[in-house]
DNA sequence: GCGGAAACCTAATGACCTAAGGTTTCATCC
DNA sequence: GGATGAAACCTTAGGTCATTAGGTTTCCGC
């Protein structure tokens, strides 16, 4: 029998575009040594448990977006930048709604600094330099966006944006959220 | 043997509780039957499945803290009520994680409104309504401050905002972001 | 005190996770 | 080109949890 060729990296990749099919709950050894055609405890070599494949999966998710945003982010400023941030979460939790689910799951502080978390901080406040913030104000701006972006997508992801019918669609929201975040950390200049 | 007196409503104030000690995932029909001294298929007279109980908490959360926002709301307006609305939610998260997690469960549509969900979303407009905001703008308005509310609840009960030593607290940056929100909806404001 | 609804039980099954220990493949080095 | 050792992968076995089927017991109302 020819081997797989397992790794921990495919594994999780695997366990990645599973979770956006159908749902991070249902991503399970199982369904995922089926998929790769080998019996279940041989992951095991790859993969510690199944909450260390939804930690892998969760930072996977985390490097992506990073990645994501550090393009997006490229060459803008001010209220584009804003919305280019937005956008890179919000088109993502649509289109990888396993992965973005991950990338919600709490980590541990020794994880979470290896993580790509602190550089999407990094990102948040490179978002915000154009803004002239003091240090301070910096930090309450970048817990103000982490908030209100993933507070966005989650309700959006939720299908909480749907349920009037002649409400106005989220699209125009997100407009107005970003016009809304623009003043408000626009009136917080400093110098 | 006496009975345990078991109902619908007691087995899921009994799950939510749980939730609270342990977190939501971790509540099983086998820890919640040993809660209460019963035999595990004993409680599928009263709840259809594990998926089904976690609804039934999330419902009751639903119901208590649209109670609770409705008293903090009773008499304020302004800013005073988005801060009262917000402290709701932040203070719930912080008290009872289980539940607040519970919220967050995505619900079938008719489940939604049947939930309290309808009431928050009547509460959220009761405090805009002293902003004087047209419709559109007033529904704008409850989509941001749910998504800053709860994602700003979220962040923080995963620990978020401790990670940097000299970094101001959660509690400042929460009087920030209520400001700022206030300002934000107020330049809304059409009459 | 009797009849029936509902509460609760035991037994059995199946999905999933996980530990232990053995076998096969593959690259590498003599 | 064959031995060697590290991985990759396997089978076996046992654990927790969810779920169905079908029985027994409690308790309320008459």
């Amino acid at each position: 029998m020819p081997r797989a060729g397992l790794t921990s990296d495919r594994v999780t990749a695997a366990a990645a575009d599973l979770a956006d099919e159908v749902g991070l709950d249902a991503v399970t050894l199982t369904a995922l040594a089926k998929s790769f055609g080998v019996a279940v405890p041989s992951l095991y070599t790859h993969v510690r448990n199944p909450a260390d494949l939804r930690t892998r999966v969760a930072l996977l998710a985390l490097e992506e977006t990073a990645d994501l945003a550090a393009d997006a982010l490229a060459g803008v400023s001010g209220r584009d930048a804003l919305a280019a941030l937005g956008g890179v979460w919000r088109s993502y939790a649509r289109r990888h709604p396993g992965r973005y689910t991950a990338t919600r799951l709490p980590l541990d502080a020794e994880t979470a600094v290896r993580s790509a978390g602190p550089r999407h901080a990094e990102l948040v406040r490179a978002v915000l330099r154009s803004y002239h913030l003091d240090a301070t104000d910096e930090t309450h701006a970048v817990r103000l966006l982490g908030a209100t972006f993933h507070g966005y997508a989650a309700l959006d992801a939720a299908g909480a944006f749907g349920h009037g019918a002649a409400s106005p669609t989220s699209d125009e929201t997100w407009e107005r959220v970003l016009d809304g975040l623009d003043t408000l950390i626009r009136s917080w200049e400093t110098s």
